[in-house]
DNA sequence: TATTATTTTGCAAAAAAATGCAAAAAAAAG
DNA sequence: CTTTTTTTTGCATTTTTTTGCAAAATAATA
């Protein structure tokens, strides 16, 4: 039986059952316990499932998290956050604003992971909820309804006794020559004081975005260090955006 | 049975009826007590139910806001709730802490509400968002996953640039000679601090917790101004709370 | 207060996961 | 059709997680 076919039927009955049992499947797919588990790595890997001890369960088993509607490019939103994984690393603190890359990265770490998230956005603390070793720090000011974010003066009061190894800067628009564009003043403001509490920033970039320009500018391409995209770096898509001191994951 | 199985009908069990029993429900699925016992700690500490000795109910967060379960003093919620909305004015500004009470009342304000909240309870920011003229701010910290709140040092040095016209504070106990306490400790010097940030100190009691004294204290009965039961004040069970600058509602 | 039930804690056995390795199978290259 | 390279697979070993148990602490109840 070629492991294409095992995947396929891993996915069947995971939709049938909700969840499925390592052991059982290996007996019923008469092939070694080792494979079965190799397959729902790489089911894992691409967000058709979610492992856990012992078997694996569908994506939303358990989960008040609405079934997510990455809509067209799904498979670029994984990619990306497979890449944009390695970023964080056991034993780190990293600063995490709001929008839904963001949100969609935090969904998608290593249950495991030990280290510290601060954030101003409220769905990004309930999410990092999930994970037993993730310590949240909330960062306290005006409730923004809208973007479920804190904002003003008090949050940038509080950046200034923060530093951290990461941050990863949520955006609206990044352009070679233009730099990082944001739609809303407030939010830019912020986003500049938030670089400069980290020893490095870097940007997670769905294509989209690439190329595009908002109103409000927060700093340059030059000021950020790592730029993770879908793309191969030698893209053509990447013209411009090698430069010095950026580097392309 | 994998956990996540168990625990997936622990929630469904608890949905169905209300409550659910260690002992019984260990028998049922026919794994240890531990075992069911640790899954319950992990689905509280999710968010998903809440623990009580010797078994769980659902989550009073989440079926609070299904009217049927409010249970037994349904009736005294809801006219504590309307008693205490007599404190909320227009154009005041609010310090409210987590817990189920603050929650409820936060639930039921008028919907055109004019004023700003400051708290640092993530499921209140959440409730205060519903309504348009309310302004929230949030206090940032380290977040407790457990009580979705923030605390620590960061909250305190916040409370310290802030004056609020009331504090309406939650806790456990009540007594007329003990005066406030609290079962957690980092709690207690929290709405110590809370409460030197307020002009006016509120509380507001169901019968329950009349009498009833917890661990950690957080200030006598005569630092609250103002008291607000279910009961009328003339009734026996708040003999002994009838003292000077506690006004009875 | 005594008594019972429940929770907490530490511990050890069992189950499962991760890792490294080598044989087998498949694919690619010549 | 071989040979080489890559991928897949199963197995043994180590590490981690889960589980059940028992003693001690705590909470509820009579």
């Amino acid at each position: 039986m070629i492991k294409e076919e095992r995947q396929r039927l891993i996915i069947e009955k995971l939709n049938r059952d909700q969840k499925i049992n390592l052991l059982e499947l290996s007996q019923l797919l008469n092939v070694s316990y080792d494979s079965i588990r190799r397959d729902v790595i790489e089911l894992e890997d691409k967000g058709l499932l979610k492992k856990v001890h012992g078997g694996a369960v569908a994506n939303t088993y358990l989960s008040f998290k609405n079934p997510q509607n990455y809509g067209a490019d799904q498979q670029e939103v994984v990619t990306l956050i497979r890449k944009v994984q390695k970023l964080f690393d056991n034993h780190k603190t990293i600063l995490m604003d709001g929008g839904t890359t963001n949100f969609h990265i935090a969904e998608q770490l290593p249950r495991n992971l030990e280290m510290t998230v601060i954030t101003n956005s409220l769905p990004l603390a309930a999410v990092l909820n999930e994970y037993p070793k993730i310590e949240t720090i909330l960062l306290g000011g005006t409730y923004h309804k809208r973007y479920q974010i804190t904002i003003g003066n008090q949050v940038m009061k509080q950046l200034e006794h923060i530093r951290v190894d990461l941050y990863l800067m949520g955006f609206n628009g990044l352009h070679p020559e233009v730099g990082v564009t944001l739609r809303h003043y407030e939010e830019s403001v912020l986003k500049q004081k938030m670089a400069q509490a980290a020893k490095k920033v870097a940007i997670c970039a769905i294509t989209e975005k690439l190329h595009n320009v908002e109103t409000y500018k927060v700093c340059d391409l030059q000021d950020i260090d790592i730029l993770v995209t879908s793309l191969k770096p030698s893209d053509i898509e990447l013209n411009g955006f090698r430069q010095l001191g950026v580097e392309l994951l």
